[in-house]
DNA sequence: TGTTAAGTAA
């Protein structure tokens, strides 16, 4: 490589150095070398000419040189000269600032971070207010709850916990830390300052943990205490929208960023289409996805996760064509999305050839989510037999979900046989997974091994394993109200039960037949229907119905997938009351209008 | 002789 101007220069100068020079003159080289050529040069050369100077132990040079470049070697040699050193130069903060921050942003070197940190309180260096974040910020990505305590008992005993850069910090590295939330929440409260970064980690905190509501209530709480949010926040804000599928509030989100002039950055206008697509209004993040011309594979990927989830598989696949096209290169995140457009749309060949493309063409490396969504894709189409095989060939180990996801397909395709001995086989694995029971005694209901499936209950009873309860959310006049089987601890529900006995005469009539085959419980057919009229998702949808004007849409959130007599019964809802009932499960929306569902069951 | 904090996709 040809170099010209001062480059050419230094590079001379750097090769044919200035053997005697010394002291101050040769400090004066090192630095201008390192400050001017970054990664000119290879850092071996450089380092073998600190030596040959005696500059080793210099802490300027050391500085300059772990500041040098993102290239971690800079920051390793200099980290080895102060380990190596047995002179007494004295190292100052800052010297370990930039060691400790270099580590900390380095994926892999967290460690060292806080080994540097370890290092500089022994050798009796004090650290400053700018140690702390970056010290915090390794213990955030290590998560480790009880190395972040020790350094907030060092943040005390400094006298740092005033300075609201590192208590924020601090609110964060908690949060990231499992089992830290609590403590974060006790910084947080205790801050004698807070700013909007305060806030917006907090709420952040609760929304990557699932915290939803809670990320809400802050929200509100922050409003009410007049602090402005940025675009940091409403990332986050949105997210757990996403999460409640609170599209009304959502929207406010979206008209509080055009009202209050918000920057609409990339990762805002990410997070409001994957809001808009898993809250239901999939057109509208299309809408807004065809708005951007800044578009990054998060964009991408949020669309074509959202056709999917709408079983809109054939527009999921042209996006995704249209976005190699358009040299967005797809990463494994947007095969997921692809591969599940295909399963949910009975896309056999197309999924198929992506999974083979994904490794010839596009040099991803399929993960256990891929191979996931291949046994999938083959167990919907009803093609056990393939989805056996290619577990069977699988070069990964096959973990419980596929087994799962297979065990599924049997079920659904009527390879009882097969299903039984699986499941089986993963409960000996896996002895406290509630919903390993839940398919045996529906495998055992289609089999009509009735003494079986009885006996699943006693099973579960003795094993002591925890059922995940079912759950409905629904939205209404800006408040989430959560519905889960036979809740009685609502206002309304004596309205709500005499609204359920009239939809069942209602369904009834119009020939809708209870599914009690679903039922796990071990009580008469008559029982088994109650329970059944007493799923969530049938008293949020009572609800609903009491609470909004007639001929609106009704949406609700499950938090399990939806069971195949609500699903059935979700029909001839929609036709009697004349209403289009949306419901967001686990896995997909099931759109319901009219006595047809959007899936056309195919789920 | 200087440096610091938060966010999105299955």
């Amino acid at each position: 490589m040809q170099y010209s101007g001062a480059k050419a220069k230094l590079l001379s100068s750097f090769t044919n150095p200035p053997i005697n020079t010394t002291g101050r003159a040769a400090e004066q080289t090192i630095l201008s070398l390192l400050q001017s050529c970054k990664t000119l040069f290879n850092l071996t050369q450089i380092h073998s000419q600190i030596l040959k100077f005696g500059l080793q132990n210099n802490p300027l040079v050391l500085t300059k040189f772990a500041s040098t470049s993102s290239i971690l070697n800079a920051i390793d040699y200099a980290s080895s000269f102060i380990f190596s050193s047995n002179s007494t130069t004295h190292y100052d903060s800052f010297l370990f600032n930039t060691i400790i921050r270099a580590y900390a942003f380095t994926s892999h070197s967290k460690n060292n971070a806080l080994h540097f940190y370890k290092h500089m309180v022994g050798i009796n260096v004090m650290p400053n207010k700018f140690t702390y974040p970056f010290v915090l910020k390794a213990c955030a990505g290590l998560g480790n709850l009880n190395l972040g305590k020790q350094v907030h008992g060092s943040v005390m005993k400094f006298g740092f916990d005033d300075d609201i850069h590192v208590n924020n910090t601090l609110v964060h590295m908690y949060c990231c830390c499992s089992g830290g939330i609590e403590f974060a929440r006790i910084v947080f409260d205790g801050m004698c300052k807070s700013d909007c970064v305060s806030w917006s980690v907090m709420i952040g905190g609760y929304a990557r943990l699932g915290m939803s509501s809670d990320a809400v209530e802050l929200f509100r709480k922050m409003q009410i205490e007049g602090v402005r949010p940025d675009e940091v926040t409403l990332v986050s804000l949105l997210s757990a929208c996403t999460d409640l599928g609170a599209l009304e509030l959502g929207k406010w989100v979206e008209s509080f960023i055009e009202k209050e002039k918000v920057q609409k950055s990339v990762e805002l206008r990410n997070a409001l289409i994957d809001m808009f697509a898993k809250c239901g209004n999939v057109d509208r993040a299309l809408s807004l996805f065809r708005s951007m011309s800044d578009r990054t594979i998060v964009t991408w990927t949020s669309v074509i996760v959202g056709l999917a989830m709408h079983g809109r598989g054939l527009e999921a696949v042209a996006l995704f064509n249209e976005m190699t096209k358009s040299g967005v290169a797809p990463d494994d995140v947007a095969f997921i999305g692809l591969l599940t457009a295909c399963s949910h749309s009975n896309l056999v060949d197309e999924g198929k050839t992506y999974f083979n493309l994904m490794k010839t063409e596009f040099a991803v490396v399929p993960k256990i989510e891929h191979y996931g969504c291949m046994v999938d894709l083959f167990g919907r189409a009803g093609l056990v037999k393939e989805a056996v095989q290619f577990v069977e060939n699988m070069p990964i180990k096959p973990n419980s979900i596929i087994w799962r996801t297979l065990i599924t397909a049997c079920r659904a395709h009527d390879e009882l046989h097969l299903g039984e001995t699986i499941t089986k086989k993963l409960i000996s694995k896996e002895p406290m997974q509630e919903s390993n029971y839940v398919i045996l005694s529906n495998i055992y209901a289609k089999m009509s091994h009735w003494e079986k499936k009885t006996s699943i209950r006693d099973v579960m009873g003795k094993k002591g394993i925890m059922k995940i309860p079912g759950s409905t959310m629904i939205e209404l006049d800006n408040n989430i109200y959560e519905f889960v089987a036979g809740d009685k601890t609502h206002d309304n529900y004596k309205e709500i039960y005499e609204m359920i006995d009239e939809m069942a005469r209602k369904m009834r009539r119009a020939g809708y037949v209870p599914t009690t085959t679903e039922v796990l419980l071990d009580i008469d057919e008559e029982d088994k229907e109650d329970a059944l009229n007493r799923h969530s998702e049938k008293l949020a949808i009572a609800f609903a119905l009491l609470k909004t004007p007639p001929g609106t849409s009704i949406r609700i959130m499950k938090n399990l997938r939806i069971c195949g007599d609500c699903h059935s019964a979700t029909k001839f809802i929609s036709k009697v009351y004349n209403r289009e009932i949306i419901v967001r499960d686990r896995n997909r929306f099931h759109s319901f209008r009219d006595g047809v569902c959007s899936c056309k069951d195919f789920w």
